[in-house]
DNA sequence: TTGTAAGCGTTATCAT
DNA sequence: ATGATAACGCTTACAA
């Protein structure tokens, strides 16, 4: 009868065979200059003959690094945090770090349990998208549970914050976004905008319409609450929401969207109710990749992504060699003009 | 001066401070039901105070489970990848398993990075979708490794195969799904269908021509060479396939994608062209979430991602339990038809 | 340049 | 119901 266990390989297995101690086998894993030439080819060789692999949990077990960094974000079908997530997957890799994914679909408990396992995991830095770190009010576990998290490992909030979390903090200047929109539009000639999308008690909304009246104001422009039509951030959100402005008399000429994928349910509302889409400017905000390919492509605000990951990537850097970051970072938006907005 | 580096808490700390043993600790810790309820309490009082986090490393070298299974794909911001994963994501996670997901760019060399590093964490199954295993002709290196690989840890290859690499497969009927496709085509009226993006060499292209012409022949259409324009599988080689289709001067009156994103391009660039979209009927391949916003909305094929990722979940469940499962699954398609498709 | 031995924080085995 | 002790597979002083 076969064995049916075969034993695992390790740095002893191959010291054996080539009649050199397990620290010498270590060396050379660990790259150490202090070992001969010779013997070094020698172990290389059992290493491949006995096929060999290291054992990353031992490993970082005594080394106590994991080069792990955890992130949790909403839903990685979402191409904005998508687009995020890849450059930060991307730019942490040539940095030797290793990332653990987690989706929460913006749920309070999922994100708990992932936070657990990040601290079990012993990730060596949080990145943390949506969630409860856009809740204008957050619960007090939320709170209290980050609290304790941000005193075990370094946290770091993109486009959200937490009062009285000690944490990185890294976001996308929204204001100006909105800002750089509405002179679009006015300069466009528009007098009446809308605003669609978001929840609200949900910053992402509450920092926009911020801006937005702001804006509006600026240009000494008509703020009409009705004009303002929360709904959620997806693509049936967004059709929600236009369905619910086109059933006033009163319209705008110009809507801008909470995000892309806002507009893109605006458009199809208004093809479903034979409506002109022509009759509105659109304006999204993410510049996630379809709104180059909806039809007509939307103008949008783009996220400078290349910069918001090199930041967060920054600070993970940071972290590593002990240096210390800013706490707060802010990335300035571009807007991306495309067809969607025209002259009224 | 504080001392700067405090020290892990472990169990030895929470067994002290409660007076019992790190093994009674330890039967806490992994919910061992022979411990009495007030010891149990008294355990969990003190890891609470004493803010103690179990060390997974630790834990997964003494019991050899990571409960951690890797997941290869070419690009995460794909929709196609990211809707497939996000299932399978969901559904481990009620298995009590964490995914790695690693992006390969279709990069051979990362792809052995990601393999190298999920044998070192000591995955329990790896998931590999794209790159190597799309190509008709692999490398000996990248099949050896294949092959390497397989004799420690469980391969599931999705929508693609290796020769002679021992692993499971699970597969979309693609040939269904193409010859859905021509038949829809055909009811419609139309009798030249091109087919437009993918690359030669790689399968997901030779399955689908393969079906394509079979499936022309079997209408007794033509089957003109010039109507094939392999180019990639982005937006951007899409639109180049259909600049080249449209250079010429006999046309199709239907073009199929080798995937959605193709189609997008194609439809980018007849408006680029000033080419009324309604010359033509497009359907894509993959189904993927713009494909309901685009204008036209594009009937494209779905791959019935719920039962795809269901069966990914249920061979790593069978792998868990030590259960046998069929090497080979083919899953079939449906055809979702929108706007994009029309009489001739 | 190489080796010995201790330690990392768990779980598993075997007693009691 | 609880405890002592030995793994698990690596790295790291410290020695030689």
């Amino acid at each position: 009868m076969k064995k049916d266990v075969k034993k695992n390989i390790t740095i002893y297995d191959i010291a054996k065979e080539a009649k050199v101690s397990p620290t010498t086998v270590s060396r050379v894993l660990t790259g150490n200059p202090l070992v001969k030439e010779s013997t070094r080819q020698l172990v290389l060789e059992k290493m491949k003959e006995l096929d060999f692999t290291p054992n990353e949990a031992a490993r970082s077990l005594t080394t106590k690094q994991t080069n792990t960094i955890g992130f949790i974000l909403p839903d990685i079908t979402n191409p904005f945090f998508s687009q995020v997530y890849i450059e930060v997957e991307k730019k942490a890799l040539d940095l030797g770090f290793t990332i653990l994914l987690r989706n929460s679909m913006s749920n309070s408990e999922v994100e708990s349990a992932h936070l657990k396992e990040f601290t079990e995991k012993r990730v060596e830095c949080i990145v943390f998208m949506g969630g409860r770190i856009n809740k204008v009010q957050p619960s007090e576990e939320e709170i209290n549970e980050m609290r304790e998290v941000v005193k075990r490992v370094p946290v770091i909030m993109v486009n959200g914050k937490m009062k009285d979390v000690n944490c990185y903090r890294i976001r996308t200047n929204e204001e100006e976004g909105i800002r750089l929109t509405v002179e679009h539009l006015v300069s466009l000639g528009h007098k009446k905008i809308g605003l669609i999308g978001g929840v609200k008690g949900i910053t992402s909304l509450d920092l926009k319409t911020a801006a937005y009246r702001k804006s509006l104001k600026a240009f000494d422009l008509e703020v009409n609450p009705n004009w303002q039509v929360p709904s959620g951030f997806s693509i049936e959100k967004g059709r929600e929401a236009m369905k619910q402005l086109l059933s006033q008399k009163d319209l705008p000429t110009a809507i801008i969207g909470i995000n892309d994928l806002v507009i893109y349910g605006a458009l199809k509302e208004c093809r479903e109710q034979n409506i002109s889409i022509d009759n509105f400017s659109f304006v999204g905000f993410d510049d996630i990749f379809p709104s180059d390919i909806v039809h007509p492509s939307l103008t949008t605000v783009n996220h400078n992504y290349d910069i918001l990951s090199s930041e967060i990537v920054k600070i993970i850097q940071n972290i590593k060699v002990g240096k210390a970051s800013k706490k707060g970072k802010i990335i300035n938006t571009k807007l991306i003009i495309r067809e969607s907005t025209k002259e009224v």
